[in-house]
DNA sequence: GGTAATCGGAACCAAATCGGTTCTGTTTCT
DNA sequence: AGAAACAGAACCGATTTGGTTCCGATTACC
């Protein structure tokens, strides 16, 4: 039903914590404590939103992860492609890969483009703090949705 | 990546091709040969979209299937619900199902709410004839998408 | 310099989902 | 009665997803 990956989700709970955290730096281990999502997972998470450069990794021991932005300043759309890759609702909008074989014909290109243009702008309009009105989150209710 | 399913997307071709061809009947054998799509899986689209009440079912010999409604009366969200149940991007936004276990708390339930109705608008903002500008398809470019 | 803490990256695995088919009715026309 | 068609469910293989595990690279501290 055009789900959300649940990883997505989870993305969008760390990155918010996080930026109600703003400059502390924090172990996986303790995002993931905080945030209720299983320890690994999280871990993954944080790996991929430090690849794509949305936070910074510091390595070794004492490192972590720190989010210098504010919640205010990210985008749903910023996390969620940092998970899913881009916001491609058909292959026929994907730019890169195959895409569908009859490309240039499908006369449908045009308009799966214009649903495709109006989610991602969703995506954009929205940022982690009105996602989550009431930050720092308390006691940290551990989400689970899907 | 938000990916659409793919039967709703062959849902979209389908239901274009019928309302190309308003008020006659078309045998699901015959739909699937228009559009090019996999015999079995039009079938079960058809019965799909036949359920739901987008068109209306003839059955026994002589039987079919016929759309009664324009092309421009007909929203994409329409098509995309009938085949993969109502858009929902988390199962917190989804009415009826369990929900997610923390519900009311959540504090992230508002901002995927307001998500979703972007969603669902511009879903619904549009029509079928907006997907296919050029009906009726000529030769059907057989589609192949996603 | 050694050791422990911590991230980086890939490999891996079970389970759910998805695309698609098949089978067994039921209805209706002739 | 028999053939043509839809209705609905069951079924199946392949892919995707959620999640874990491993191993290597860095860095802080003693």
């Amino acid at each position: 039903m055009i789900r959300l990956s649940r990883m997505a989700d989870y993305g969008v709970v760390i990155m918010t914590f996080l930026a109600g955290h703003r400059r502390e730096i924090h172990t996986a281990q303790r995002v993931a404590e905080a945030t209720g999502l299983p320890q690994a997972a999280a871990g993954k998470l944080l790996k991929s939103f430090a690849r794509a450069g949305l936070l910074q990794s510091q390595r070794g021991s004492h490192g972590g992860y720190r989010l210098d932005r504010r919640a205010e300043d990210i985008s749903v759309a910023e996390v969620v492609e940092a998970v899913e890759g881009p916001i491609a609702l058909t292959l026929c909008v994907d730019r890169k890969a195959g895409s569908c074989d009859v490309e240039a014909l499908c006369p449908m290109r045009g308009g799966w483009n214009r649903l495709n243009r109006a989610l991602v702008e969703a995506f954009e309009s929205v940022s982690l703090a009105a996602m989550a009105p009431a930050l720092p989150l308390p006691a940290a209710p551990p989400v689970a949705p899907r």
